[in-house]
DNA sequence: CGCTAGACGCAATAATTTTGCTTTAACATA
DNA sequence: TATGTTAAAGCAAAATTATTGCGTCTAGCG
Protein backbone atom coordinates (compact mmCIF):
# COMPACT_ATOMS: atom_id res chain seq x y z
CA UNK A 1 0.00 0.00 0.00
CA UNK A 2 1.38 3.40 -0.55
CA UNK A 3 1.71 5.38 2.54
CA UNK A 4 1.51 9.26 1.46
CA UNK A 5 2.06 10.54 4.77
CA UNK A 6 3.31 9.53 7.87
CA UNK A 7 7.37 8.53 8.13
CA UNK A 8 7.32 7.66 4.07
CA UNK A 9 6.94 11.21 2.88
CA UNK A 10 9.45 12.70 5.88
CA UNK A 11 12.10 10.43 4.39
CA UNK A 12 11.45 11.25 0.30
CA UNK A 13 11.64 14.57 1.55
CA UNK A 14 15.03 14.35 3.73
CA UNK A 15 16.07 12.55 0.34
CA UNK A 16 15.27 14.62 -2.31
CA UNK A 17 16.31 18.20 0.00
CA UNK A 18 20.01 16.26 0.46
CA UNK A 19 20.49 15.80 -3.33
CA UNK A 20 19.33 19.17 -4.29
CA UNK A 21 21.77 20.66 -1.25
CA UNK A 22 24.90 17.78 -2.61
CA UNK A 23 24.32 18.63 -6.25
CA UNK A 24 24.63 22.28 -5.77
CA UNK A 25 27.62 21.63 -2.92
CA UNK A 26 29.75 19.10 -4.19
CA UNK A 27 28.10 19.02 -8.16
CA UNK A 28 25.88 16.48 -9.64
CA UNK A 29 28.11 14.24 -10.89
CA UNK A 30 30.03 14.02 -7.40
CA UNK A 31 26.57 12.27 -5.75
CA UNK A 32 26.86 8.86 -4.80
CA UNK A 33 24.49 7.28 -2.34
CA UNK A 34 26.09 6.68 0.86
CA UNK A 35 26.62 10.38 0.68
CA UNK A 36 22.88 11.54 0.11
CA UNK A 37 22.27 8.74 2.84
CA UNK A 38 24.34 10.36 5.04
CA UNK A 39 23.27 14.08 4.72
CA UNK A 40 19.54 13.03 4.84
CA UNK A 41 19.87 11.29 7.79
CA UNK A 42 19.17 7.82 6.86
CA UNK A 43 20.43 4.37 5.87
CA UNK A 44 22.02 3.67 2.27
CA UNK A 45 20.00 0.39 1.99
CA UNK A 46 16.52 2.32 2.54
CA UNK A 47 17.53 4.42 -0.12
CA UNK A 48 18.98 1.20 -2.49
CA UNK A 49 15.27 -0.50 -1.55
CA UNK A 50 13.09 2.59 -2.27
CA UNK A 51 14.96 3.91 -5.57
CA UNK A 52 16.80 0.93 -6.78
CA UNK A 53 19.53 3.55 -7.57
CA UNK A 54 21.15 6.76 -7.77
CA UNK A 55 19.88 7.22 -10.74
CA UNK A 56 16.23 6.65 -10.66
CA UNK A 57 16.33 8.94 -7.50
CA UNK A 58 17.89 11.79 -9.63
CA UNK A 59 15.06 10.97 -12.46
CA UNK A 60 12.86 11.74 -9.27
CA UNK A 61 14.30 14.91 -8.23
CA UNK A 62 14.84 16.07 -11.58
CA UNK A 63 10.70 15.73 -12.37
CA UNK A 64 10.53 17.38 -9.22
CA UNK A 65 12.91 20.26 -10.92
CA UNK A 66 11.04 20.35 -14.36
CA UNK A 67 7.88 21.20 -13.17
CA UNK A 68 6.54 24.25 -13.67
CA UNK A 69 5.69 26.74 -10.66
CA UNK A 70 3.55 29.46 -12.43
CA UNK A 71 1.09 29.47 -15.37
CA UNK A 72 2.54 31.11 -18.67
CA UNK A 73 2.23 34.67 -18.56
CA UNK A 74 -0.35 36.91 -20.20
CA UNK A 75 0.89 39.22 -22.65
CA UNK A 76 -1.14 41.09 -25.61
CA UNK A 77 -2.39 37.79 -27.74
CA UNK A 78 -2.05 34.11 -28.73
CA UNK A 79 1.18 34.89 -30.66
CA UNK A 80 2.88 36.92 -28.27
CA UNK A 81 1.27 34.64 -25.09
CA UNK A 82 3.03 31.31 -27.29
CA UNK A 83 6.52 33.40 -28.02
CA UNK A 84 7.11 34.24 -24.80
CA UNK A 85 6.43 30.94 -23.16
CA UNK A 86 8.56 29.09 -25.85
CA UNK A 87 11.29 31.89 -25.23
CA UNK A 88 11.07 30.70 -21.48
CA UNK A 89 10.75 27.34 -22.20
CA UNK A 90 14.11 27.21 -24.59
CA UNK A 91 15.88 29.30 -21.84
CA UNK A 92 15.09 27.22 -18.82
CA UNK A 93 15.58 23.89 -20.92
CA UNK A 94 18.98 24.82 -22.16
CA UNK A 95 20.77 26.02 -19.39
CA UNK A 96 23.47 23.71 -18.08
CA UNK A 97 21.03 23.16 -14.95
CA UNK A 98 18.15 22.45 -17.24
CA UNK A 99 20.21 19.98 -19.97
CA UNK A 100 21.31 17.95 -16.81
CA UNK A 101 17.66 17.71 -15.24
CA UNK A 102 16.32 16.04 -18.82
CA UNK A 103 18.88 14.02 -19.18
CA UNK A 104 18.39 12.58 -15.42
CA UNK A 105 14.85 12.59 -16.17
CA UNK A 106 15.20 10.20 -18.82
CA UNK A 107 17.74 8.24 -17.57
CA UNK A 108 16.52 6.36 -14.36
CA UNK A 109 13.29 5.83 -15.52
CA UNK A 110 12.63 2.11 -16.86
CA UNK A 111 8.97 2.62 -17.52
CA UNK A 112 8.81 5.90 -19.30
CA UNK A 113 6.78 7.76 -16.71
CA UNK A 114 8.73 10.65 -15.69
CA UNK A 115 9.60 11.39 -19.17
CA UNK A 116 5.82 11.46 -19.52
CA UNK A 117 5.19 13.47 -16.79
CA UNK A 118 7.70 16.28 -18.29
CA UNK A 119 6.15 16.31 -21.34
CA UNK A 120 2.36 16.40 -19.47
CA UNK A 121 3.76 19.49 -17.67
CA UNK A 122 4.61 21.56 -21.25
CA UNK A 123 1.51 20.22 -23.22
CA UNK A 124 -0.72 21.74 -20.05
CA UNK A 125 1.04 24.97 -20.56
CA UNK A 126 0.58 25.23 -23.69
CA UNK A 127 -3.19 23.87 -23.25
CA UNK A 128 -3.32 27.03 -20.89
CA UNK A 129 -2.16 29.23 -23.28
CA UNK A 130 -4.04 28.19 -26.38
CA UNK A 131 -7.57 27.85 -24.23
CA UNK A 132 -7.37 31.39 -23.04
CA UNK A 133 -7.12 32.19 -26.96
CA UNK A 134 -9.74 30.15 -27.49
CA UNK A 135 -11.90 31.91 -25.07
CA UNK A 136 -10.56 35.57 -27.01
CA UNK A 137 -12.42 34.13 -29.92
CA UNK A 138 -8.95 33.27 -31.53
CA UNK A 139 -8.58 30.33 -33.74
CA UNK A 140 -5.52 27.96 -32.37
CA UNK A 141 -3.98 25.16 -33.68
CA UNK A 142 -3.95 22.17 -30.87
CA UNK A 143 -2.03 21.09 -28.62
CA UNK A 144 -0.35 18.28 -30.24
CA UNK A 145 0.46 20.58 -33.12
CA UNK A 146 2.32 22.57 -31.01
CA UNK A 147 3.84 19.57 -29.45
CA UNK A 148 5.00 18.65 -32.54
CA UNK A 149 6.24 21.79 -33.93
CA UNK A 150 7.71 23.82 -31.05
CA UNK A 151 8.66 21.42 -28.02
CA UNK A 152 9.69 18.50 -30.10
CA UNK A 153 12.55 20.75 -32.22
CA UNK A 154 13.57 22.53 -28.96
CA UNK A 155 13.84 18.95 -27.19
CA UNK A 156 15.46 17.19 -30.10
CA UNK A 157 18.20 19.98 -30.26
CA UNK A 158 18.90 20.14 -26.55
CA UNK A 159 19.49 16.40 -26.67
CA UNK A 160 20.96 15.97 -30.02
CA UNK A 161 22.31 18.93 -31.29
CA UNK A 162 23.90 20.99 -28.15
CA UNK A 163 25.06 24.20 -30.40
CA UNK A 164 23.45 27.19 -31.64
CA UNK A 165 20.44 27.55 -29.53
CA UNK A 166 18.60 30.75 -29.08
CA UNK A 167 15.65 32.67 -28.55
CA UNK A 168 15.12 33.63 -32.53
CA UNK A 169 14.70 29.91 -32.56
CA UNK A 170 12.10 29.41 -30.21
CA UNK A 171 10.61 32.56 -31.91
CA UNK A 172 10.59 31.48 -35.66
CA UNK A 173 9.44 27.84 -34.54
CA UNK A 174 6.77 29.60 -32.94
CA UNK A 175 5.74 32.03 -36.27
CA UNK A 176 5.96 29.36 -38.37
CA UNK A 177 3.47 26.93 -36.28
CA UNK A 178 1.12 30.26 -36.30
CA UNK A 179 1.66 31.37 -39.80
CA UNK A 180 -1.80 30.70 -41.41
CA UNK A 181 -1.56 28.69 -45.04
CA UNK A 182 -0.89 30.92 -48.06
CA UNK A 183 -1.27 34.27 -49.74
CA UNK B 1 49.42 10.11 -29.25
CA UNK B 2 46.47 7.83 -30.60
CA UNK B 3 46.80 4.31 -31.87
CA UNK B 4 43.82 3.19 -33.91
CA UNK B 5 45.29 -0.02 -35.12
CA UNK B 6 46.83 -2.64 -33.29
CA UNK B 7 46.27 -3.81 -29.69
CA UNK B 8 44.05 -1.02 -28.75
CA UNK B 9 42.16 -1.39 -31.80
CA UNK B 10 41.60 -5.57 -30.27
CA UNK B 11 40.42 -4.57 -27.43
CA UNK B 12 38.13 -2.05 -28.26
CA UNK B 13 36.46 -4.89 -31.03
CA UNK B 14 36.50 -7.11 -28.37
CA UNK B 15 34.76 -4.96 -25.68
CA UNK B 16 32.30 -3.82 -27.91
CA UNK B 17 31.54 -7.51 -29.12
CA UNK B 18 31.87 -8.30 -25.67
CA UNK B 19 29.30 -5.95 -25.35
CA UNK B 20 27.01 -6.89 -27.50
CA UNK B 21 27.29 -10.57 -27.07
CA UNK B 22 26.26 -10.33 -23.73
CA UNK B 23 23.50 -7.83 -24.08
CA UNK B 24 21.39 -10.26 -26.19
CA UNK B 25 22.27 -13.31 -23.93
CA UNK B 26 21.52 -11.95 -20.24
CA UNK B 27 19.75 -8.87 -21.06
CA UNK B 28 20.98 -5.17 -21.18
CA UNK B 29 19.85 -4.33 -18.24
CA UNK B 30 22.35 -7.37 -16.61
CA UNK B 31 25.93 -6.23 -17.71
CA UNK B 32 28.25 -5.28 -15.63
CA UNK B 33 31.71 -4.04 -16.17
CA UNK B 34 33.55 -6.98 -15.11
CA UNK B 35 31.02 -9.46 -17.02
CA UNK B 36 31.71 -7.59 -19.84
CA UNK B 37 35.74 -7.91 -18.90
CA UNK B 38 36.15 -11.31 -18.10
CA UNK B 39 33.96 -12.35 -21.72
CA UNK B 40 36.05 -9.34 -23.96
CA UNK B 41 39.30 -11.44 -22.51
CA UNK B 42 40.31 -8.17 -20.84
CA UNK B 43 40.25 -6.68 -17.78
CA UNK B 44 37.98 -4.56 -15.55
CA UNK B 45 40.78 -1.86 -15.50
CA UNK B 46 40.93 -1.78 -18.84
CA UNK B 47 37.40 -1.12 -19.22
CA UNK B 48 37.52 1.81 -16.40
CA UNK B 49 40.52 3.17 -17.42
CA UNK B 50 39.47 3.78 -21.33
CA UNK B 51 35.81 4.20 -20.95
CA UNK B 52 35.15 5.81 -17.42
CA UNK B 53 32.55 3.74 -16.69
CA UNK B 54 29.59 1.16 -18.29
CA UNK B 55 26.99 4.55 -19.55
CA UNK B 56 29.82 5.73 -21.56
CA UNK B 57 30.81 2.09 -22.82
CA UNK B 58 27.02 1.51 -24.00
CA UNK B 59 26.80 4.45 -25.16
CA UNK B 60 29.60 4.00 -27.96
CA UNK B 61 28.09 0.73 -28.73
CA UNK B 62 24.60 2.21 -29.32
CA UNK B 63 26.09 4.82 -31.72
CA UNK B 64 27.63 1.64 -33.90
CA UNK B 65 24.30 0.18 -33.90
CA UNK B 66 22.53 3.32 -34.97
CA UNK B 67 24.76 3.75 -37.83
CA UNK B 68 22.63 3.27 -40.68
CA UNK B 69 24.32 0.42 -42.75
CA UNK B 70 22.11 0.90 -46.52
CA UNK B 71 21.27 4.57 -48.32
CA UNK B 72 17.67 5.45 -48.54
CA UNK B 73 15.66 3.26 -51.36
CA UNK B 74 14.43 4.84 -54.13
CA UNK B 75 11.07 4.70 -54.90
CA UNK B 76 9.21 6.71 -56.87
CA UNK B 77 9.33 10.53 -56.03
CA UNK B 78 10.61 12.87 -53.73
CA UNK B 79 7.52 12.39 -51.56
CA UNK B 80 7.12 8.21 -51.79
CA UNK B 81 11.43 8.45 -50.70
CA UNK B 82 10.81 10.71 -47.39
CA UNK B 83 7.62 8.90 -46.36
CA UNK B 84 9.35 5.37 -47.07
CA UNK B 85 12.81 6.52 -45.03
CA UNK B 86 10.71 8.15 -42.12
CA UNK B 87 8.47 5.08 -42.10
CA UNK B 88 11.37 3.22 -41.63
CA UNK B 89 13.04 5.51 -39.25
CA UNK B 90 10.38 5.45 -37.10
CA UNK B 91 10.38 1.68 -37.23
CA UNK B 92 13.46 1.22 -36.18
CA UNK B 93 14.13 3.65 -33.41
CA UNK B 94 10.72 3.06 -32.35
CA UNK B 95 11.51 -0.96 -31.38
CA UNK B 96 12.89 -1.44 -27.57
CA UNK B 97 16.20 -2.35 -29.23
CA UNK B 98 15.66 1.25 -30.82
CA UNK B 99 15.10 2.95 -27.44
CA UNK B 100 17.26 1.30 -25.43
CA UNK B 101 19.73 2.24 -27.46
CA UNK B 102 18.93 5.80 -28.47
CA UNK B 103 18.51 6.04 -25.08
CA UNK B 104 22.49 4.73 -24.50
CA UNK B 105 23.53 7.16 -26.77
CA UNK B 106 22.55 9.99 -24.94
CA UNK B 107 23.12 8.59 -21.73
CA UNK B 108 26.76 7.80 -21.73
CA UNK B 109 27.65 10.81 -23.29
CA UNK B 110 29.42 13.68 -21.26
CA UNK B 111 30.22 16.39 -24.37
CA UNK B 112 27.50 15.58 -26.34
CA UNK B 113 29.58 13.67 -29.10
CA UNK B 114 27.32 10.91 -29.52
CA UNK B 115 24.15 12.01 -29.57
CA UNK B 116 25.39 14.63 -32.02
CA UNK B 117 26.49 11.96 -34.43
CA UNK B 118 23.24 10.25 -33.84
CA UNK B 119 21.57 13.37 -35.64
CA UNK B 120 24.26 13.76 -38.25
CA UNK B 121 23.39 10.00 -39.43
CA UNK B 122 19.76 10.85 -39.88
CA UNK B 123 20.69 14.39 -41.42
CA UNK B 124 22.79 12.88 -44.03
CA UNK B 125 20.41 10.33 -45.03
CA UNK B 126 17.79 12.91 -45.52
CA UNK B 127 20.11 15.30 -47.60
CA UNK B 128 20.74 11.74 -49.77
CA UNK B 129 17.08 11.92 -50.21
CA UNK B 130 16.51 16.04 -51.03
CA UNK B 131 19.85 15.77 -53.12
CA UNK B 132 18.63 13.27 -55.26
CA UNK B 133 14.86 14.90 -55.69
CA UNK B 134 16.49 18.78 -56.30
CA UNK B 135 18.83 16.44 -59.09
CA UNK B 136 15.28 15.70 -60.56
CA UNK B 137 14.36 19.12 -60.81
CA UNK B 138 11.81 18.93 -57.63
CA UNK B 139 11.46 21.81 -54.83
CA UNK B 140 12.47 20.39 -51.53
CA UNK B 141 12.59 21.78 -48.23
CA UNK B 142 15.93 22.15 -46.49
CA UNK B 143 17.37 19.25 -44.01
CA UNK B 144 16.87 21.17 -40.91
CA UNK B 145 13.21 21.64 -41.84
CA UNK B 146 13.17 18.21 -41.97
CA UNK B 147 15.01 17.70 -39.07
CA UNK B 148 12.33 20.11 -37.16
CA UNK B 149 9.77 18.37 -38.43
CA UNK B 150 10.14 14.73 -38.85
CA UNK B 151 12.66 13.57 -37.29
CA UNK B 152 12.90 15.69 -34.38
CA UNK B 153 8.55 15.18 -33.42
CA UNK B 154 9.59 11.06 -34.00
CA UNK B 155 12.46 11.36 -31.13
CA UNK B 156 10.53 13.38 -28.90
CA UNK B 157 7.77 11.00 -28.69
CA UNK B 158 9.88 7.84 -28.58
CA UNK B 159 11.67 9.57 -25.41
CA UNK B 160 8.89 11.27 -23.74
CA UNK B 161 5.83 9.59 -25.03
CA UNK B 162 6.01 5.59 -25.26
CA UNK B 163 2.35 5.79 -26.54
CA UNK B 164 0.91 5.09 -29.79
CA UNK B 165 3.82 6.02 -32.37
CA UNK B 166 2.53 4.04 -35.59
CA UNK B 167 3.30 4.39 -39.31
CA UNK B 168 0.35 6.81 -40.06
CA UNK B 169 2.25 9.33 -37.76
CA UNK B 170 5.52 9.19 -39.56
CA UNK B 171 3.04 9.59 -42.86
CA UNK B 172 1.69 12.35 -42.16
CA UNK B 173 4.62 14.22 -40.20
CA UNK B 174 6.41 14.11 -43.87
CA UNK B 175 3.00 14.56 -45.59
CA UNK B 176 2.37 17.72 -44.02
CA UNK B 177 6.82 19.35 -44.23
CA UNK B 178 5.75 18.59 -47.74
CA UNK B 179 2.51 20.54 -47.83
CA UNK B 180 2.90 23.77 -49.76
CA UNK B 181 1.28 26.63 -48.78
CA UNK B 182 -2.23 26.21 -49.23
CA UNK B 183 -5.23 26.69 -51.88
C1' DC C 1 -6.59 -0.19 21.69
C1' DG C 2 -4.40 -3.56 19.56
C1' DC C 3 -3.12 -5.74 14.65
C1' DT C 4 -0.88 -5.81 10.50
C1' DA C 5 1.94 -4.79 6.83
C1' DG C 6 5.04 -1.87 4.73
C1' DA C 7 9.16 0.78 5.48
C1' DC C 8 13.33 1.63 7.96
C1' DG C 9 17.79 0.65 10.60
C1' DC C 10 21.63 -2.19 11.35
C1' DA C 11 25.25 -5.09 10.15
C1' DA C 12 27.40 -8.67 7.61
C1' DT C 13 28.40 -9.88 2.98
C1' DA C 14 29.14 -9.41 -1.82
C1' DA C 15 30.27 -6.87 -5.72
C1' DT C 16 32.05 -2.94 -7.87
C1' DT C 17 35.28 0.67 -8.76
C1' DT C 18 39.66 2.92 -8.06
C1' DT C 19 44.64 3.13 -7.94
C1' DG C 20 49.82 2.32 -7.85
C1' DC C 21 52.99 -0.21 -10.07
C1' DT C 22 54.66 -3.38 -13.68
C1' DT C 23 54.62 -5.21 -18.23
C1' DT C 24 53.45 -5.29 -23.08
C1' DA C 25 53.47 -3.87 -27.72
C1' DA C 26 52.78 -0.02 -31.44
C1' DC C 27 55.11 3.21 -33.69
C1' DA C 28 59.14 5.93 -34.94
C1' DT C 29 63.85 6.28 -36.00
C1' DA C 30 68.04 4.87 -37.45
C1' DT D 1 66.12 -5.22 -38.56
C1' DA D 2 67.21 -3.44 -34.17
C1' DT D 3 66.07 -0.26 -30.54
C1' DG D 4 64.04 3.53 -27.85
C1' DT D 5 59.75 5.76 -26.39
C1' DT D 6 55.33 5.85 -24.72
C1' DA D 7 50.36 4.92 -24.66
C1' DA D 8 47.74 1.33 -23.20
C1' DA D 9 46.99 -3.11 -20.74
C1' DG D 10 47.67 -6.30 -16.85
C1' DC D 11 47.76 -7.31 -12.01
C1' DA D 12 46.51 -6.98 -7.33
C1' DA D 13 45.53 -4.49 -3.17
C1' DA D 14 42.51 -1.10 -1.23
C1' DA D 15 38.50 1.66 -1.10
C1' DT D 16 33.98 2.33 -2.06
C1' DT D 17 29.46 0.99 -3.11
C1' DA D 18 25.58 -2.26 -3.51
C1' DT D 19 22.89 -6.22 -1.62
C1' DT D 20 20.52 -8.87 1.77
C1' DG D 21 18.68 -11.07 6.08
C1' DC D 22 16.58 -9.94 10.16
C1' DG D 23 14.76 -7.27 13.93
C1' DT D 24 12.20 -2.92 14.97
C1' DC D 25 9.19 0.86 14.32
C1' DT D 26 5.04 3.21 12.90
C1' DA D 27 1.15 4.61 9.99
C1' DG D 28 -3.33 3.03 8.81
C1' DC D 29 -7.27 0.22 10.05
C1' DG D 30 -10.75 -2.57 12.33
Amino acid sequence: MVRPGGRSARVQESVHTAVRELASEVGRDALTVPMVAQRAGVTPSTIYRRWGDLQELLSDVAVERLRPDTAPRVHGDMSADLTAWAEQFLDEMASPAGRAYIRDALLGDPDGGNAGQCSAYAADQIGLVLTRATEHGDETPDVETVMDRVVAPIMYRILFRPEGLDAAYARSLVADVLARTGP
